[in-house]
DNA sequence: CGCATATAGTTGTATTATACAATAATGTAG
DNA sequence: CTACATTATTGTATAATACAACTATATGCG
């Protein structure tokens, strides 16, 4: 029985997230988490957020983003700039070091998926991130 | 600079691991956490196995292993057959229960799978089932 | 205007999944 | 038979998350 397409999908996404999780618990790139990556990489795109603006465009919880910011800024990554027009807020900032930073883990991270995908075409990268990109966007909506 | 194909995988990848860690902390299905899935996954798979095999198969520390071990045990999912060879040893074995639940719940990951992915072409499943696998297969050796 | 409610952010606490280190019990080789 | 290796467990730590409680500030209504 069953549908042996998602079947496969199905058991290699949870292999996949094992990997990662792996991954993250002992081979940490440099001075940055994959969370840590993440809001930067909003607040790099998007520019200077709030914590409540980065929670709903990261998804998660205020708590959360609250404590990633906080870890953050100890590390001088990002600075709190208050809101002039309501003194509960802030908008966060990539500071300079935390720009250069960021930079240059992605970079780690691109060669390392270089590496993981030298044996594969172009076009398989390709489909790669499209289904990867349209698989997430499934998930945020359903 | 940088190639935009991988810079593609490598941000929707980072994006996924966190959707689905986040569903993992909230959104359980059922009775069994993705882990102990792939445990019994591969005891459905492999047949009675100890820690150690686990551990090697799943590529996990055996402490990991052992602790879910038990935690499926105490669940009455697995038991634990004395290796009659080596009196350290235990084959982790399903139970009848251990394995009605693991279908009821590979079910509902597949439906859940089956609605993220029902505006997919079969194709399009296919390539992300193999791609994925292909993937996982890099992570695991390189 | 002032109180009630809403909102931004932080902090306390809990859960899940992992690793590494230390240990106990047992096996094995010289 | 002793020294070393191996299987599994347990202690401890870390990362990433959520929910709930709280603080401070804002807003809107009577």
């Amino acid at each position: 029985m069953g549908n042996p397409l998602l079947e496969k999908i199905e058991l290699e996404m949870a292999v996949l997230v094992r990997r990662v999780t792996s991954i993250t618990s002992k081979n940490k790139i440099g001075n940055l988490d994959r969370s840590a990556y993440l809001l930067m990489h909003e607040l790099s795109v998007e520019g200077p957020s709030g914590v409540k603006t980065l929670a709903e465009n990261l998804q998660l919880d205020t708590s959360t983003v609250s404590r990633q910011a906080a870890s953050l800024e100890k590390k001088g990554y990002v600075s709190k700039i208050p809101d002039p027009t309501d003194r509960r807020a802030y908008f966060l900032q990539l500071t300079e070091s935390g720009t250069s930073d960021f930079n240059e883990y992605k970079k780690a991270r691109l060669d390392r998926f270089e590496i993981l995908t030298e044996d594969w075409t172009d076009e398989e990268r390709k489909q790669f991130g499209n289904l990867l990109k349209k698989f997430n966007q499934a998930i945020s909506e359903k």
